[in-house]
DNA sequence: CGTTGACTTGAAGGTATTCAAGCTTTGTGG
DNA sequence: CCACAAAGCTTGAATACCTTCAAGTCAACG
């Protein structure tokens, strides 16, 4: 369930000449690189791993997470096209990279004339701004908060305000929150009955209020 | 009770000649500069205002902040001698910085030869692992293990292992850890009923079993 | 068409919160 | 130096919220 036996399915291959540029510059780290697939469940990296490169979500999702030493998840984050993750304190990865649905990553490697902390510098902050949103979530929202907060925050990234596409389970949405699947599946419900959102398909969720949810992230 | 409107009883002093030099190296940021004394409970900067400097602790202790809506706080870091904090993405701040009890600050003005990003760089990495270690703390454990993982983070930065000091309130600690001050009190009796940990006044713990404290962390 | 995994829903139970009262410590003024 | 006030802390009882456990439904896939 915890996918941690996935096994890599990863196959890797050099782009045509044409596609090879990364959109935007990352100095200090190759424009011209790999774009790795991965199947629905794969590990990107785990942890432990060594660090170095950074990772681009072409297309698809990822989730980056922790598990206690009796095996409880905790999900750091999740990333989207467009979204860089695997910058990390230290030459070790603390944490695990798992794609959620199969996805392209182009992988960056760290090049030798080094301007890396122009680039990394504003992905980090970008993170600890995220991470500390995180915590006021974790540490001061209820249930209904956190999943209202959540579809907003997946509203913004995928620029829609009626629409919100989840590629990850209820069980990564809860280990995302800190609450289990089933109350996930509840306040969903909840929200449905309030008449905030329409649930078109299990992952397919319809913003009707779109203030409605604001008002209840507080 | 939030400390929101504490008014600022900075006293800025410029230290005598021989004082000056910042013990490590923060390339980008003036090596001689100002300390600030705060008194209990002042505002060192606020949300909205504009970022630039870093902010060195020289002694006393720091709690970083945020609100929601409604007044709920989190809590995201404390900062103590030694410990740098004031580094944010954008040019405004998104967090409250308030001095726990008197405190010596050294602020850190950017230069214009800029080599910040070396310096920066670190500290948000760093900032960033402490951040969603928290967030492992705050989405997966109880009460207890909150508590433990607070008390054995405070003894590990204090380097001891059989005393911490805490400078600030229950309910500094209950907005840390996403409890209620009430719930932080009663962690503690029931640690001190197990004989992990003493109370030798309010704020002095003792440690009587690391190893235990630590098991309880899972 | 059957099986598997994901999801939903219900009922019971547990943990942390809320509300309330009392205690302790600290600081201040008499 | 003592008395009092105020703030911080402790403790108890009732409640709320989320989890756990269990059953059942739905959807995707071979």
């Amino acid at each position: 369930m915890l996918s941690m036996t996935a096994s890599r399915h990863a196959t890797t291959s050099r782009a045509p000449r044409g596609e090879t540029a990364v959109p935007a510059a990352f100095p200090g780290f190759s424009q011209i690189s790999a774009v790795s697939f991965y199947n629905e469940d794969s590990v990107i990296y785990a942890q432990g791993e060594k660090t170095g490169p950074l990772y681009l979500v072409e297309f698809g999702a990822v989730r980056t997470y922790r598990l206690t030493a009796d095996g409880r998840r905790q999900i750091s984050a999740f990333y989207f096209a467009g979204e860089v993750f695997g910058f990390e304190a230290g030459d070790e990865h603390h944490f695990y990279a798992e794609s959620i649905e199969r996805s392209g990553i182009r992988v960056l490697r760290p090049t030798h004339g080094d301007r890396q902390a122009d680039t990394v510098l504003p992905l980090a902050l970008n993170s600890l701004i995220r991470a500390q949103e995180h915590l006021l979530v974790l540490g001061r929202q209820n249930a209904v908060e956190r999943v209202a907060a959540f579809l907003l925050d997946l509203a913004e990234r995928q620029d829609s305000e009626t629409h919100v596409d989840l590629p990850m389970s209820r069980a990564d949405i809860a280990d995302y929150l800190g609450l289990t699947f089933e109350t996930v599946s509840r306040v969903l419900r909840k929200l449905k009955e309030l008449r905030l959102i329409r649930l078109a398909a299990t992952r397919q969720v319809e913003i009707l209020n779109f203030d409605g949810l604001n008002e209840l992230c507080e």
